[in-house]
DNA sequence: AGTAGATTGTCGATATGTCAACAATGATTT
DNA sequence: AAATCATTGTTGACATATCGACAATCTACT
């Protein structure tokens, strides 16, 4: 007989599984994006440019990114060194650059993008339609329980 | 009307969200343990050894922790430099050791763990246990394909 | 206009993570 | 026993991530 509301059990597994599929995933996407000499990182700062034909700038990839300005910098440098990315003068705001694909870097993301749909199909196997949504609407609620409870600590 | 099998649809939808639940945790958890100075991983570590009162090899701790032998390294050295981790020569094979907690981090491990159990379960909120079983399901089979999808590129 | 406060990007310090190479040791094979 | 191969931990080079401090700039208010 197991107690109700013990505390580990399997809520804690399922944390503990998501963390950990999570790492495996990323680690799955490292040695995925290898093949175009690109981190998952990179990739992401192209895939999000792809979207964005006026470009971006460096705050904004951040928060769309989830990390810190800081971070942006050195990705953005690494990315334009090989010529995939642009920085360009913001007419409006001269503090901040405007972050936009190059023809390269266009025409790489683009090279990508269908493997990248492919494989990340298949890591779902057949997941029927209302499972996923299921689980997309589990894991924003657990992102805001998460973000909550961190709010609530740091203040 | 929608395709039935459009590529990235919800499914996409769900792989991202995932990754973006994972990261949230992973920095609430940082929130969360910077009261103790610790990182999560450091936590993980103190967490696993913990379990292991005959101590641990580095190579397992990082099997366990699904990192790199060599990130254990600096991991174990700041923990030792705080005295809540220590090195003993292990008896049987000269090459490894034995890493086992202090007093110290046995103390402090102690100390933390309720809290983090509260914090675990409240990120769930109210889901049922059965849906959470369903999810561990869910997420190991995920974690499975991402796997073999990158053993497949690398090889 | 001028000043005070917020925002943008960069830098340095630090932690975390990878990989390749190395020395020391263990395990196996001949 | 000797040689070969695998494993363990460390190191160095690097990418990724955080934070705090800083200069330049924008914004708002007096």
């Amino acid at each position: 007989m197991t107690s109700p509301s013990a505390t580990p059990g399997p809520r804690y597994q399922a944390l503990l599984q998501l963390l950990r599929t999570a790492d495996t995933l990323w680690n799955a996407s490292r040695v995925f994006f290898a093949r175009w000499n690109l981190s998952p990182s990179q990739f992401n700062v192209l895939n999000l440019l792809y979207d964005q034909p006026k470009g971006c700038s460096q705050i904004k990839l951040g928060r769309l990114l989830v990390m810190h300005r800081s971070n942006v910098t050195g990705l953005v440098d690494r990315l334009e060194a090989r010529a995939l990315v642009c920085r360009r003068d913001n007419s409006t705001d001269r503090r901040a650059f405007n972050v936009m694909l190059t023809p390269a870097g266009k025409k790489l993301i683009r090279q990508i993008q269908p493997h990248y749909h492919k494989a990340a199909a298949e890591v779902w196997g057949g997941l029927p339609l209302k499972r996923a949504n299921q689980l997309v609407a589990e894991l924003i609620a657990v992102s805001a329980n998460a973000e909550c409870i961190a709010e609530r600590v740091s203040t």
